[in-house]
DNA sequence: GCCGTGTTATTTTTT
DNA sequence: ATAACACGGC
C-alpha cells in the first residue's frame, strides 16, 4: 500500500509524504508537483496511517484549488475510471476548504457568543464599501477628502492582523489612522446591527473566538489530527494564527508555500509568516521541492535570472531534466494593436506548422486593461478566446440586485440589502423618503425592515407623504409574501417569484438589448440555483446564498472549451501552458509604475514576472509594444527591466520588422523577400461586399498571386476572403 | 423623484 | 477612452 502512494515520487516528495510527525514547511518551487504530494500525504495518512478522514483539515485558498484536490483524492465522480486516491465515501468526510468557508462554518455554528446568529449574511467588498460610506457620512467625513476605498483598505487590513476596532483605537497614532479610527467601530456597529460580517471578519471573528472560547477551541483542535495548508505564502495574520490555533493541541501542521510566488501581499497576504512558522515552531522539518517537471531548461533557466535579482528570498535553485528546448523569443511590436496582431499571428503559425492546439496557449498581462486589445484581435482574427475572471459573474448588478431580495428573506435586518433593492425597480421610494426612513429607524435603534413595519402599521403617518408611504407598504408587503414563499417554494420558483412579484423583469427587460443580456445572467443564476433542489426549501436558500458569497468563479474554466486563455498574471498562478505569451513588457506595466518607490513591491513585481514565466513548459514569448495608449494620451515605452536580467543566449529576438514565419528562426541568414506585389486594399479601407456589406479590412496578407484579406463586417461578422475572387469593392 | 451632465479616477482582487 | 458616480436642474 505504502509503496503504491509512493510511487513515482522523487526524494523529497517522498520525504514530504511520509513526515507525519510534527510540523512541516514543504517549499514548493513551481511545477514542482506540489498539489501532488499534497494529495498523497492525505491518502498515505488514511491509508497508511489509518488517520480517520475526518480527522484531517486541508485549507487551500480558492475554491477551485479545493475542488481540484478533491478531484485529485476521490475522481471527478462515483465512477471515474481516473484511479482515485481515496474511496468515495470517505468524501464526504474529509474537509478540504477555504479559509473563509471553514471559518463561516464555525461562526453559524459557534458565533452566539459573538452575536452572530446561523443567519448572518456575508458582505462582499462592494457592501463593505458602502457600509463605510454610511459609517464616513455618519461621522461627518467627506468622502471626496477621504477615499471610501482607503479607508476600507487601512480596516481591511487591521482585520488581516487581528486588530478589531477596540484594538485599533488604542493604536491610533497618525491623523490618517485617527480617521480610519472613527470610521472603523461606525462600521463595525452597523454590521453587527445589519446581522453581517465581511470577508475579513470571517477570519478575524473565528480567530478570536477560538482565543476567546478557549473550550470551542479545543474541540476543534481534538478533531484535527493533522492539518495542511496551502499557498501558505499567501497567508496574513489571521489566517496564520487560525492554522496555529487548529493545530495547536496536535502539533502536526502541514503548510505548503512558495515565497517566490507571493503576488498578494496588497491584500495583506504576509511572506514573513514563513519566518514565523521557522520560529514557532523550532522543531519543524523543512523539505525543498526544487526538481521542476513543467519547463523547458531555458525557461527555467530565465525565470531564475529574474528571481535571483530578489534579495528578501529563501534561496533555492531549481532544476529540470526537460530538454533545452527553444530560446525565448522576444519581439517589439509598434503598439499594442500589433502586439496583439503579432501574438495571433505567431499562434496560428504554431497551430498551422506545429499543430498547436489553441488551448495550449494562454497571454498574460499586467492589467486588465490590457486584454482589450487582444480581444478585438482575436475577433478580427477570428480566434476564439477564453477571458478568465474579468467581470465576476456574482459581481453583477442584476445578479446582485436579486441576491440582495434572497438575503433580505433570510436576513431582513440586512440594511445595506434593503437600500439596494429599497427602490429597485423603480416605486416611488425616493432619496427624501428613505433618508427619513433611515433617521427613524436610527433613532428607534431598528433594522430598515422593521421601521418599514412600522410605516405600514400605521405608525409615524406625520413624517411621510401619503404617496411615500404607500409604496413602502406596499414594498413591505411584497417581502413579507415572498418571506412566506421562501418557506415552501424550491429555489428556482422563489426566484421567478422574486423577479415577478418585485417587477424587477419587466424593469430590466425595459432596458432594450442591454437589459435582454441581463436578464440572460439572472436566468443563468436562477439555473445555477437547480443543484440545491434536494434540500429543504429554507436550506437551499442559506446554502445557496453561502455559496454565492463564498464561491466567485465557479465556472469560468471551462477546460473543454476551444480557445487561448487570457489571463492577468495574478490569475494565472496555479495554471500551466505549453505556451505562454507575455505581453506588455514594458517598464511602467510590468515593474507597474505604482511599485516604482517602494523596493518591497518591486520586488513583487518580480515575483509577478517569475509566476508569469514559470506558466510556460516548452515555449515562452516576451512581447512589448512601443506605443501604448494609456488612460486617452498615447505614451512610449521602455522595455521593461525583467528583460535585461535574461541571459542573451536564451532569447532569440525576431527583427523588429513584421517577421514572416520562415525568417522567425532564420533571420540573420535569411535573404530579403522580393517586396510582395501591391495589393488593392490596405488594412482600413472601408469595403462592400455583395452578401456581407459594408465592413473594414482588418488585414490583408500575400497568398500566392493573390491577396488574402481579413474584414470585418458591420453586420458582426470576420471573414476571410481572396481577392481576386471576393465581391469587394472599396467605399469612400 | 428622475434624469442628464459633469467630474473623477484608473494594479493586481484567491474570499 | 471609459465608466462609475455625484450633483444639480427640471
Amino acid at each position: 500500500m505504502a509503496t503504491a502512494i509512493l510511487e513515482g515520487l522523487n526524494l523529497q516528495q517522498q520525504e514530504a509524504v511520509e513526515h507525519i510527525e510534527g510540523p512541516l514547511l514543504i517549499v514548493a518551487g513551481p511545477g514542482s508537483g506540489k498539489t501532488r504530494v499534497i494529495t498523497r500525504r492525505i491518502a498515505y495518512l488514511v491509508k497508511v496511517c489509518g488517520v480517520s478522514p475526518r480527522r484531517i483539515l486541508a485549507v487551500t485558498f480558492t475554491n477551485k484549488a479545493a475542488r481540484e484536490m478533491q478531484e485529485r483524492l476521490f475522481g471527478k465522480s462515483e465512477k471515474d475510471p481516473g484511479a482515485p486516491l481515496l474511496d468515495w465515501g470517505m468524501r464526504r468526510d474529509l474537509i478540504v476548504s477555504t479559509f473563509h468557508a471553514f471559518c463561516a462554518s464555525v461562526l453559524r455554528r459557534e458565533g452566539e457568543p459573538l452575536g452572530l446568529t446561523r443567519d448572518f449574511t456575508i458582505y462582499d467588498g462592494e457592501d463593505q464599501l458602502s457600509v463605510v460610506r454610511q459609517a464616513m457620512e455618519e461621522a461627518e467625513l467627506d468622502p471626496k477628502q477621504y477615499a471610501p476605498r482607503a479607508i476600507l483598505d487601512t480596516i481591511s487590513g487591521a482585520k488581516a492582523q487581528l486588530i478589531d476596532a477596540e484594538g485599533y483605537r488604542r493604536l491610533v497614532q497618525s491623523h490618517w489612522e485617527e480617521i480610519v479610527q472613527q470610521v472603523y467601530h461606525r462600521y463595525q456597529d452597523r454590521l453587527a446591527g445589519n446581522q453581517a460580517v465581511d470577508f475579513d471578519d470571517l477570519l478575524m471573528k473565528a480567530c478570536l473566538l477560538f482565543r476567546d472560547h478557549p473550550d470551542v477551541l479545543e474541540r476543534y483542535q481534538d478533531r484535527y489530527l493533522h492539518t495542511l495548508i496551502d499557498e501558505f505564502q499567501d497567508t496574513n495574520l489571521a489566517q496564520y494564527e487560525l492554522a496555529r490555533q487548529l493545530a495547536g493541541r496536535h502539533r502536526n501542521l502541514c503548510v505548503v508555500g512558495d515565497p517566490d510566488q507571493s503576488i498578494y501581499s496588497w491584500r495583506h497576504a504576509d511572506i514573513r509568516n514563513i519566518l514565523s512558522f521557522q520560529r514557532d515552531f523550532p522543531d519543524a522539518k523543512r523539505v525543498t521541492l526544487a526538481e521542476n517537471y513543467r519547463s523547458t531548461q531555458v525557461i527555467l533557466d530565465a525565470a531564475q535570472h529574474i528571481i535571483a535579482a530578489n534579495k528578501e528570498r529563501l534561496e533555492k535553485s531549481l532544476f529540470t531534466r526537460r530538454d533545452e528546448g527553444r530560446p525565448i523569443v522576444v519581439h517589439e511590436a509598434y503598439n499594442q494593436d500589433e502586439e496583439a496582431q503579432w501574438v495571433l499571428q505567431e499562434v496560428d503559425r504554431l497551430r498551422k506548422e506545429e499543430k498547436a492546439s489553441l488551448k495550449d496557449v494562454a497571454v498574460m498581462y499586467r492589467v486588465n486593461a490590457q486584454s482589450r486589445a487582444l480581444e478585438e484581435g482575436c475577433l478580427r482574427y477570428g480566434v476564439p478566446y477564453k477571458l478568465v475572471g474579468a467581470l465576476r459573474f456574482y459581481q453583477r448588478r442584476e445578479i446582485k440586485d436579486v441576491i440582495a431580495y434572497l438575503r433580505l428573506l433570510v436576513n431582513p435586518q440586512d440594511d445595506v440589502s434593503l437600500l439596494r433593492v429599497l427602490n429597485v425597480p423603480p416605486r416611488g421610494i425616493g432619496t427624501k423618503t428613505q433618508d427619513e426612513l433611515v433617521r427613524q429607524a436610527r433613532d428607534l435603534g431598528i433594522p430598515l425592515m422593521e421601521a418599514l413595519g412600522r410605516v405600514s402599521k400605521g405608525a409615524q403617518e406625520a413624517a411621510f407623504p401619503s404617496a411615500g408611504r404607500a409604496a413602502m407598504t406596499r414594498f413591505y408587503e411584497l417581502m413579507t409574501a415572498l418571506s412566506r414563499a421562501s418557506q415552501e417554494q424550491d429555489l428556482p420558483s422563489l426566484i421567478d417569484q422574486v423577479v415577478e412579484r418585485s417587477g424587477y423583469r419587466r424593469h430590466i427587460l425595459e432596458e432594450g438589448k442591454e437589459g435582454e443580456e441581463r436578464w440572460d445572467n439572472v436566468m443563468e443564476f436562477r439555473a445555477s440555483a437547480q443543484e440545491f433542489g434536494d434540500l429543504e426549501p429554507r436550506e437551499a436558500l442559506t446554502a445557496f446564498l453561502e455559496r454565492v458569497a463564498l464561491v466567485s468563479d465557479q465556472d469560468n474554466l471551462d477546460e473543454t472549451k476551444e480557445g487561448i486563455t487570457l489571463t492577468t498574471l495574478h490569475q494565472a498562478k496555479g495554471l500551466e501552458f505549453p505556451v505562454v505569451f507575455m505581453v506588455g513588457m514594458e517598464e511602467r506595466l510590468l515593474p507597474h509604475s505604482r511599485s516604482f518607490d517602494d523596493p518591497a513591491e518591486m520586488e513583487e513585481e518580480r515575483r509577478l514576472c517569475y509566476v508569469g514565466m514559470t506558466r510556460a513548459k516548452d515555449r515562452l514569448y516576451l512581447v512589448r509594444a512601443f506605443r501604448r495608449n494609456v488612460m486617452g494620451g498615447n505614451q512610449t515605452g521602455v522595455p521593461s527591466r525583467f528583460l535585461q536580467d535574461i541571459p542573451p543566449h536564451l532569447i532569440l529576438r525576431p527583427p523588429p520588422a513584421k517577421a514572416s514565419a520562415e525568417a522567425l528562426w532564420d533571420w540573420s541568414a535569411a535573404p530579403r523577400k522580393e517586396p510582395s506585389p501591391k495589393s488593392a486594399l490596405s488594412v482600413g479601407d472601408h469595403v462592400r461586399h455583395a452578401k456581407f456589406g459594408e465592413g473594414i479590412v482588418v488585414n490583408c496578407v500575400p497568398s500566392g498571386s493573390d491577396h488574402e484579406v481579413t474584414v470585418a463586417f458591420k453586420g458582426g461578422g470576420v471573414k476571410r476572403l481572396l481577392l481576386s475572387y471576393a465581391p469587394l469593392e472599396p467605399v469612400e
